[in-house]
DNA sequence: ACGAAGTAGTAAAGTATGCTTACCCACATA
DNA sequence: TATGTGGGTAAGCATACTTTACTACTTCGT
């Protein structure tokens, strides 16, 4: 029955990662309804960070966003049905066909891109350019990438 | 027609925040389900984040959360079914009640912080500790926190 | 002291989201 | 020609909520 079995931890990357997420979520998609793109939800990053240039198919966008190509398909059909992306024929399979933006699935995509750039700018006036440097790099280096300018 | 009508980024920090998010998530979750608290589900943090120790009602809780008094209280009854908290009268407000974690409750809060302290253990070998703590004093003045030790 | 108005908790139902599994067809490759 | 792979439909499921509506209790003005 007895309280405070163990002390809490005075505090933990959680308190602000969790909410830093969410800011960073809602930033984006705020950032794209006002530029009247309402109808980008925050799992349809699933295709654009993973789209190339030229296109790219369903079963590989699946493979590198971790999911099935059943629920690809579906974020596909919405982003398609919107405008944001076409499917055109695969030249070296006619099985395949390839995904790729838009001009306004381009524009929405650089909407998104000013509005992280809008919330880095605001971090950075909180920290400083020195700090927010390391920030960048510190977090870059924890997912695994090199962070070599 | 002209693609790249302008260059994305060469990198931003939602290439981290997203990934290291769900890391810290996942890390908890399963961590919490190997110490056979597999019912516990990572919106259930509302109210393990927000309770006090000598128990919260639920209108509290709903309001530091951000979410309508009716989710949390179907989050607390889950908790409660699953036994991590109870409710108990409040002596001053006969129309309240509130919600305290039991003993199985604070075992369950210790092993997610637990976690919480591996995974920044792991993040501290990959950083060292000079910038760890960097990151961290930086993580919590972008939160509005003082960072003040 | 007393009725009106507000607040705490809750049940019930509905909605949006982000998936999954089970199948199936078309085309490619061996 | 058999088998695999790409794309797709249909259905189902778990989650994280919200809206609506109601009861019980408290507080406030008179």
């Amino acid at each position: 029955m007895s309280r405070a079995l163990a002390t809490p931890p005075e505090w933990h990357i959680g308190r602000a990662l969790v909410p830093l997420f969410e800011e960073f979520n809602e930033a984006i998609i705020a950032e794209l309804a006002r530029a009247g793109y309402g109808d980008v939800r925050s799992s349809h990053r699933h295709i654009f960070v993973h789209i190339d240039d030229e296109g790219t198919s369903i079963t590989e966008l699946a493979a590198r966003a971790g999911i099935s190509k059943q629920a690809m398909v579906q974020f596909v059909n919405e982003l398609q049905a919107g405008g944001y992306v076409v499917r055109v024929p695969d030249r070296h399979d006619g099985r395949s066909k390839l995904v790729r933006t838009t001009n306004k699935g381009e524009r929405a995509l650089q909407v998104s891109w000013r509005a992280i750039a809008a919330l880095e700018a605001r971090w950075e006036t909180k920290l400083g350019p020195r700090r927010m440097a390391a920030l960048r790099k510190a977090l870059r280096e924890l997912t695994g990438e090199d962070a070599a300018q």
